[in-house]
DNA sequence: TCGCATTGTTGCCATTGTGACAACAATATA
DNA sequence: TATATTGTTGTCACAATGGCAACAATGCGA
């Protein structure tokens, strides 16, 4: 472990406030953290922690070094981008980030299309819905719905996600169909919640643009996507889902959209998410087998809804869907 | 060695554009050199040098590598610099350059009064006239005459140092002492030259403040600068010096200033020139050291010269003299 | 207030990766 | 064509490195 690698270690340090778990995350002995942050010292002269047994903080001189070890990290990153930029043939691993419903029913497609074609490529995935830091757990490609617009991130639209209300026949034919929002604000309603978050609350434009709330009658709120589904199959009440959730339960005849006239506010759009402008070739291509798992114009769960441009034909379409 | 260093070998490779050499900077074995740089292809999964037994390039992909490992190189050196701003007391190593003459001199002898104040300090001094890239070879203070705008490193005026025409009481009295241009012109002369660069013509500013110039006649010209003094002292020919190259030979009436009258514009400023703004504590005391040996507002060569300020009332004097 | 558990430190030791050496191969120059 | 220079490769001894385990210090909870 040469002086960079231990301004490294100093950053992990300084970035979790503790050295055992700066060792967890570098796979080594406690006491190698220890050691080299000593060595460290040593070496630049400087005290940069002030350490107790149980606590510690940066001295002045450490901040500034810290902002030192931030950038050699960029640096170092974009060496090896850089370097990735220039593979003919895809290499190496790659360490993929995406929100939980997406990942198990599209990403996990395409990682297997992915390998099947390039099988001397290692793939991590790892589905998690809360936001994590791409580059600092050193993503090559995460996938999101909605945009962020404070990192440094690149953000690449892959295709749009409407938002759609069904319910079973069976449920419409108990308590009728709703035809308009009144209507529907008296149904049981199944909708998504994750963090405190409640999502209770519908943008919608009017016919005369003009833009109005839907407030549902919240009975079951969950962060587990495909409840929603079930919930609305299982028939006990409606569901505001997005069209990515849907799987063959329209086609089959388990569920009906409705309210479909209503121009509900486009919502969770499915970006690609990566940490330069600059995409290795791996990355590249794995961007390329995922449209085409999702539908390179029209999204597949779109074309799982029969008739879907009929019926949404009042909704704005968005800007522009990618062509690999 | 870690990644990290190996591209700093790639550079070093790189810029003196052969395995030996870099083997030498880094005083390592040539076989070194040729593992680590296959090692470090491997890493980025790329070919950075084209080579052949007796010649080598970078490859495209090399050339964006190379441009990484400099900035890799520029944070590093900015981190110990910055954890040296944080010394308290001064440790660690001094690497100084200057301009033979003046380091002989005066360098020379600030850094034996330096040693006595902090003797922990190991002290290297390098002298050439020629150029050198102070943060490619590692130095924390260069010495120089006039100032280069091209590079991005920081320069602080240390002491003007004026041009003199000088000859000996003898030379002059055989040969009349020069009242005019004209008769100077007709005068043998010996002048400072080096590497094809002949000074032969200096500017000067009329009393009206136009610009002219005097053309010498140039009989020895020499980049040892002791040697113009010795010239002038042995009485064969008038010598153009600057302030500093002057011991005590006026003052001992071997050497006699002539056309004081002229006003010849100002060359050679001597400037202390570092590679980043913020100093570290052995750089700063270094500075402080230097300038009392050289003066504070006067500079101690023109100490050595009676009535210095009368004798050149006529030139504008440099903007600031620094007082540490 | 006391005890426990967590966290950083230190000394010791085996292991592994490292760099030196030397022979080899390739090529530019004379 | 010969020679010297320069990059490559295989082998090997050795030292630094990181893991282990015991220790010390301290914050938190009971």
């Amino acid at each position: 472990m040469g002086f960079t690698e231990r301004l490294l270690l100093f950053l992990r340090v300084a970035e979790s406030k503790s050295f055992t778990s700066a060792a967890e995350q570098m796979q080594v002995n406690r006491s190698m953290v220890s050691k080299q942050i000593h060595k460290l010292e040593n070496e630049l002269g400087i005290r940069l922690l002030n350490r107790t047994t149980r606590s510690m903080s940066l001295t002045s001189a450490g901040n500034e070094i810290l902002v030192q070890a931030k950038r050699l990290r960029t640096v170092l990153d974009e060496t090896r981008l850089q370097a990735q930029c220039f593979h003919t043939k895809p290499m190496g691993s790659l360490r993929i980030n995406s929100t939980c419903h997406f990942g198990r029913h599209y990403v996990q497609k395409a990682v297997v299309q992915y390998q099947k074609l390039y099988p001397e490529i290692s793939i991590e995935l790892r589905l998690e819905d809360k936001m994590v830091d791409l580059i600092a757990e050193n993503f090559d490609l995460g996938f999101r719905t909605g945009y962020s617009a404070d990192s440094s991130l690149i953000y690449r639209e892959l295709a749009r996600n409407r938002l759609l209300i069904v319910a079973s026949p069976d449920f419409l034919q108990r308590r009728g169909t709703p035809q308009s929002v009144a209507e529907l604000e008296q149904l049981p309603a199944a909708v998504y919640s994750s963090n405190g978050s409640l999502m209770d609350k519908f943008k919608y434009y009017e016919s005369n643009g003009e833009e109005s709330y839907i407030h549902l009658n919240v009975v079951y709120k969950t962060n587990e996507q495909d409840g929603l589904i079930e919930a609305a199959v299982t028939g006990n009440m409606l569901s505001v889902v997005t069209a990515s959730m849907i799987n063959n339960e329209i086609l089959e005849g388990k569920l009906v959209p409705v309210m479909t006239h209503i121009n509900l506010a486009d919502f969770g759009t499915f970006y690609a998410v990566y940490p330069h402008r600059d995409l290795p070739l791996k990355s590249r291509l794995f961007l390329g087998v995922i449209q085409k798992v999702i539908g390179e114009r029209v999204p597949i769960w779109e074309q799982r809804i029969p008739d879907f441009e009929k019926l949404y034909v009042n909704r704005s379409v968005p800007s522009a869907l990618i062509s690999s």
